[in-house]
Formats: structure tokens, sequence, C-alpha cells
RNA sequence: GCUAGCGUAGCUCAAUCGGCAGAGCGGCUGAUUUGUAAUCAGCAGGUUGUGGGUUCAAGUCCCUCCGCUAGCUCCA
């Protein structure tokens, strides 16, 4: 006798073996035919997976209306795409094929180079196999079985992940439609008339089980939604999203440029974009000095010894540029991190107990030599400048000192309305090699930092290892782009490492007339003005908040005839310190107006000979259009009440959403 | 670095099968004097990313290099 509770609290007792699929035909044919998949006691299962036969089970079957079932349709989907793949190409092998974000890839190795090209009929293969609407049948086998059919299928990259990735099941299972037989863990839907629609996106390389050794496969994107309407919503939305990227936004707003002859991935700030960070230097340098902060400046180069102690080099040597060779074997590198600049400047003269922490901070530009093919924009670049800073500090004051790192981070996110963070605790890979110092180091301070993020509650961070930096554990503030990648801005990094007997041996004296060893934090709360400036780019789909905008205010003037007072006005604002330009050609008002919408610019100034006469401004606010007229100086203060107060107006919350953050591999 | 795609005026893009390199915006000049999202006219602007090849003829086809884009790998 099994007892089944459905979602709205019924209960239906069943003496025979029941499917999920056969109590929504019970319920009614309408729900049965909706039917995609079910959830019993909170794992989903395939609607024809039989219940337990007896005891009680939780049961809400899954349509179109849950996320859990347009997942397991988006795999479907991908088996489909497979089989397609297979019936148009010779000799394709399957690796693997999950869903991600907002659809599903499936990796292949095959001796036809695919292309867009490829996808118009890939595409139309894929919708007769939908047209077909044969079912998805699970095949359960033990594993010497699933190994044999495998090899009978010539499957070599699947007989390998039994071997190796699913070396502890048992049994494996199998889901075939039509001829198409792979090895996967599921779920599927019934059959594959429920994918409503579909589209290929894009094609690309990818390494076999992410091993750069190996050999490289070829992963073909594709999304897939119930309806037409939200595929096509959906593909608006990418272009929605692309318009709004910071490279698109940085050359249309004139913000930044890169030139190849100067050199890729080095970012050239032009004036407008050189105010915004600015202003977001200024804002940072201000919370330095009051959480008592003191600023430093240190050269672009160091001498390689320096990044030999530290153990950047040759540990990273081929993601730097190559030293500069002097004579007599002397060799400079070009700084690739600020600490060891930070650390003799700690190390310039003894220190007591009395003077920690001492917490050196500097706008430091390092230079990195990322390979090629992961430049771009300014998120990724290879000279950037970091918001950097190291505190030195006694052991006790690790606590407090990364707990007020954190805040500050914190606080400058939010001053941004930059909400939608999440923050990562990176802690090292015991099995890996890349790390410095000693096992001890690295449990005390990842168990330090674990402990800070409980106490400050920060949102969902569980540890992820083989985050790490190679001298210590760190938090990460991770936001989304546009396009739903993820970038790494603020970090605060705990080291106890740099500070040791086998890097630079640093030591005040403490109370107790004797030497100790303090503890170092690395921390950057924007991390690097490029990246995180590009980021704040689409954040705020260019339209930045007053007091970053690079133009404030504009005076547009109604014809020639108030010119001279509109001249005047601008001299006015300017002396207030307000960003300002005029705009005096011999064009009509609406034509100025579009042009400054257009540029984004905050406020509008509209001057005619009725201002002039009344001493007034008629202010147009780029949001809420004309607020009529108002004395200069009524205007110039509200202006300036804005830039105060920081005043955030308007950002953009919504990313395409192609990101990773799916499914871990289906096999 | 790897796989795939792309590179035409300052910007966005067009150019049929290999057959005279074009448009809009922007810029400059002139006219117009306009009160809340585009006034009109004229002019200038190009070694089609680079170097080579095929051809009577190359923006278009082939090769090299440079750069950009997506993804993979990496990210102190």
């Amino acid at each position: 006798m099994l007892k089944v509770k459905l979602p709205d609290g019924s209960v239906r007792e069943y003496s025979r073996p029941v499917r999920p699929i056969d109590v929504a035909e019970e319920i009614g044919p309408r729900l049965a035919k909706a039917t995609l998949a079910a959830e019993v006691d909170g794992q989903v299962v395939d609607s024809v997976t039989p219940l337990p036969e007896s005891g009680e089970a939780t049961l809400k079957l899954l349509t179109r209306k849950d996320p859990e079932a347009l997942r397991i349709m988006r795999h479907s989907c991908a088996h489909v795409m497979a089989r397609a793949v297979m019936r148009l190409f010779d000799n394709v092998q399957l690796a693997f094929g999950p869903t991600i974000e907002n659809g599903f890839y499936y990796d292949f190795d095959m001796p036809h180079k695919l292309s867009e090209e490829d996808f118009p009929k890939i595409e139309a293969e894929m919708a007769k196999i939908v047209r077909d609407d044969e079912e998805f049948e699970r095949i359960e086998v033990p594993r010497d079985e699933a190994v044999k059919i495998c090899r009978d299928l010539a499957q070599t990259l699947k007989v390998e992940h039994i071997a190796s990735g699913l070396a502890d099941e048992r049994t494996l299972s199998f889901y075939r439609q039509g001829e198409f037989l792979d090895l996967c863990r599921g779920r599927h839907i019934p059959s594959a008339g429920a994918i409503g629609a579909f589209k290929l996106l894009s094609v690309a390389g990818a390494y076999w089980k992410g091993d750069a050794s190996r050999q490289q496969l070829q992963r073909l994107y594709g999304t897939a939604w119930f309806t037409k309407e939200e595929l096509d919503k959906y593909l608006a939305m990418i272009e929605e999203a692309k318009r709004r990227d910071h490279r698109v936004l940085g050359k249309q707003l004139e913000l930044f440029t890169v030139s190849p002859l100067v050199g890729q991935g080095l970012v050239l700030w032009l004036p407008r974009g050189a105010i915004i960070r600015g202003q977001l230097e200024a804002f940072v340098r201000d919370e330095l000095i009051k959480r008592g902060y003191e600023p430093v400046y240190t050269p672009n180069i160091g001498r390689v010894e320096l990044y030999q102690i530290s153990g950047h080099y040759p540990y990273y040597a081929d993601s730097q540029f190559k030293p500069i060779e002097m004579e007599e074997g002397e060799r400079y590198l070009l700084k690739p991190m600020n600490c060891p600049h930070h650390v003799m400047i700690y190390r310039s003269k003894p220190r007591s107990y009395r003077d920690l922490p001492v917490r050196l901070a500097e706008f430091g530009t390092v230079y990195r030599y990322e390979k090629s093919g992961e430049l771009g924009g300014m998120t990724r670049v290879r000279g950037f400048t970091q918001d950097d800073a190291h505190i030195f500090c006694t052991e006790e004051q690790v606590g407090d000192e990364f707990r007020q790192c954190i805040a500050m981070a914190q606080l400058v996110l939010r001053t941004l309305g930059l909400d939608d963070y999440r923050v990562r605790l990176g802690f090292r890979d015991p099995a890996s090699d890349k790390y410095v110092g000693k096992a001890e180091s690295w449990a005390k301070a990842e168990a330090a930092i674990e402990r800070v993020a409980r106490d400050m509650n920060l949102p969902g961070c569980t540890p992820e290892l083989g985050e790490a930096a190679f001298y210590g554990p760190k938090i990460d503030f991770v936001v989304t782009d546009c396009i739903g990648r993820e970038w790494q801005l603020g970090t605060v990094q705990l080291d106890y490492n740099l500070p040791s007997e086998d890097r630079f041996a640093l030591e005040y004296i403490g109370p107790d007339n004797k030497p100790h060893r303090p503890v170092m934090i690395h921390r950057a709360p924007l991390g690097s003005m490029e990246r995180f400036i590009g980021v704040l780019i689409e954040h705020f789909a260019g339209a930045f908040p007053l007091w970053l905008a690079p133009e404030q205010a504009r005076v547009l003037t109604v014809t020639e005839k108030a010119e001279e007072y509109g001249r005047g006005v601008e001299q006015n604002l300017r002396a207030e310190g307000l960003r300002v330009s005029g705009d005096y050609r011999a064009e009509k008002l609406g034509a100025k107006i579009r042009d400054a919408q257009l540029k984004l610019i905050p406020y509008m100034f509209v001057v005619g000979e009725r201002d002039a006469a009344a001493g007034t401004v008629s202010v147009r606010d780029r949001l809420e259009g004309d607020l009529g007229a108002m004395p200069v100086a009524a205007a110039i203060d509200k202006l300036k009440a804005e830039v105060a107060a920081k005043t955030i107006r308007q950002v953009v919350k919504t990313t395409a959403g192609l990101g990773e953050r799916g499914e871990s591999n289906e096999y």
C-alpha cells in the first residue's frame, strides 16, 4: 500500500505499482499530457519512474510551469541536437551535454569542423526529430554492460568516462530515443514533442574534461523554450544586452579605447572615462583616509630577486611580461603585484606593536601577460590599476581588520547600487601543489576567514576549493556582466606566507620586547579600476549617476539670442565645480535635447530669452523630462545636493544569462 | 595559447556570380533663429586591417601576419 501526498494536501492510495504519469492520468488526461517529469520526496524523476511500492511519498507533477521542467526539457533538447548531429555527420564521438543557465550545450569530437553555416541544417534535422515526437526511454544496466554498450557504439569518450568519472557507480543509465542511445543520468521529458522552440547559438572549442593538454572538442551551444514567444523574448534580451556591453558603450560615449599599436589589453582612458575613474578614486581615497590607511607610491618595476622571494617568480613567469635584462645580469620585472613593494616599505624601519596595524594604500598599476585569447574590453586586460592596500597586523587584530576590509568593500558596492553580487570563499585545493606555505598556516587562515564570513552573514558563501591565491585564502566579491559572465571585483585575502621566515621574514617588536611575526591582509574593494568601471558601465547602461557622470549638465540655448546669457550660466556652473558644457549651435532646441539625451547627460539647462530676462534656467531631467524654470542658484543647489548624496537613480539588473551557472554535467 | 567567426569612411552598416567602393549618422561651410528627442543645402572624408598569391579584373577567391568577438584553458 502506497500513500501519495500531492501538493494540494490531498492523499491517494495505491495497492498496485504506480508511476507519476499514472497518478496524473487518474487526475485528468489534460494533466497527464502536460506532465513532463515529477518530484518525488524532493527528488526529480522521470514521469515514468515507478513510485515506491509502499509507505508514503510526496509527489509533485512537473509541468512547463516549473523551472525544473524547463531544465529537463533543455537537456532533452541537447540529446535531440546530438542525435541530429550524428545523423548529419560521420564518426561523431559524444562527450558531455549538460544544461546551462538559459540553454544547453553538447561537446562532440568529430572530423567535420562545425561552423554557423551548419546550424540551419542541424536545426532542420532537430525540428524533424521534435515533430516525430519519439519517447525518451531510460535503460539501466550494470557497469560492465554499460562499457560494452559504449564500446559497441564506438563511443570511446563515454567508455573512458565510465572508467574514470563514474568509477563509483554500480549501475549506469542510458536514454534511448529512436536510433539514438546515450549514456546519461537524465532526467528527460517523456517525448521530444514537448520541446517548443529552440535555436543553436554558437560553436566553440572546449577541452575534454577541461584539460588543456587533451584533445579539443567542438561545443555546440543552444537554447530552448516551451514557446516561440519565450524564445523570441530571450533572443531580444540578448540583443538588448549586447547594446549595453561596455565595449559598445565605451566607444559610443568615448570612455576608453584600445590601440593595437600601444598593445593588446592595454587600456587608454579617454577624457570622459578618466573623469569617472578620477571620481571613483577620490571616493575610495577619502574612505581610506577615514579608515586609517596611509597612501604610498611605489615604482612600476622591481628586481626579479624581489619576486623570487615573494614567490611570484618564476611561479607566474608565463603570465608575466618577460624580465628586462640589464648589464651584469641585473633583471627587472614590470610589477605583477604591489605587495612586494609594500612589504619593503613595511621593512624600511623597525616596527613596534604600537604601530600596528600598518595600512599601506596605493592605486598601483600592475602588468600581467594574459594569453591573447583571454583578453577582452576592460574586464580582462594586461595592464590595470588596483585600489590596493596591504595591512600588517598582529594575530589578534586579524579578525577586526578583515571585517573592516569586507565592510569597506560592501560600502563601496552599496554606494554604487551594485547589490547583485555573490561572495566567494576561495580556499586552496589540498591536492594541488601551486600554493606556498605550511599546512598549519593555511588551516589557521581558512578558519579565520570562514569565521568572519559567518559572523558577517555574508550571503551564500561556501568555500570553493582551488580558488585561493597562492599565498593565502580569500573572499571575493563576484558580479555578472551583461552577457552573463562572472567577474571578480573586490577581494580580501589573508596571508601568513609572505611575512614568513621563508619569504620576507617580517617582524615587529611586541610588548615583551621580543620580535613577532605580523600577518598580512591584501585587499582591494574595487579590484581593478579597468574591470570595475567596465562592469559599472554595463550596470548603469552608460547612464552614470550625477556624481560620476563625465558631463553632468549641458546648457542648451533656444536661439542665438540667448547665447551670451547661456555662456554666463555655463561659467557659473563651472565655477561651482560642476562638469558642464554648452550647446550654442544654430540648431533647433529639439535637436540639442536629442543629442544630450543620447549622450546620457543627467541634466539639461535650457535657456531662452525668457530665462535671460528672469535670471532662470529651465531644467530638463534626463529621466523626468522638463522640470520647469528655476533660478540658476536653485538649480545649482539641486545638482550639488544630488552629487553630495551620490544618489543612484537608475541601474540595469538583467543579464542575458549565457553563464555557466547551471547543472553539473549529466553524463 | 586552442577552436570557430569577423575586420569596408570617426561611428553604424551596404556593395548581386570576381566587373567603376556607397548610404545614414558624425565633421566642416553656408542658410535658417526656432521653448523640450532629429531644419535645409553644399563640401570633405577610403591604399576595403597587413603582406603576398590566383586572375584581363579582387572589398569579394587562396595563403601569411595583426587585431576583434564567443567559448575552452588560465586568472597572483
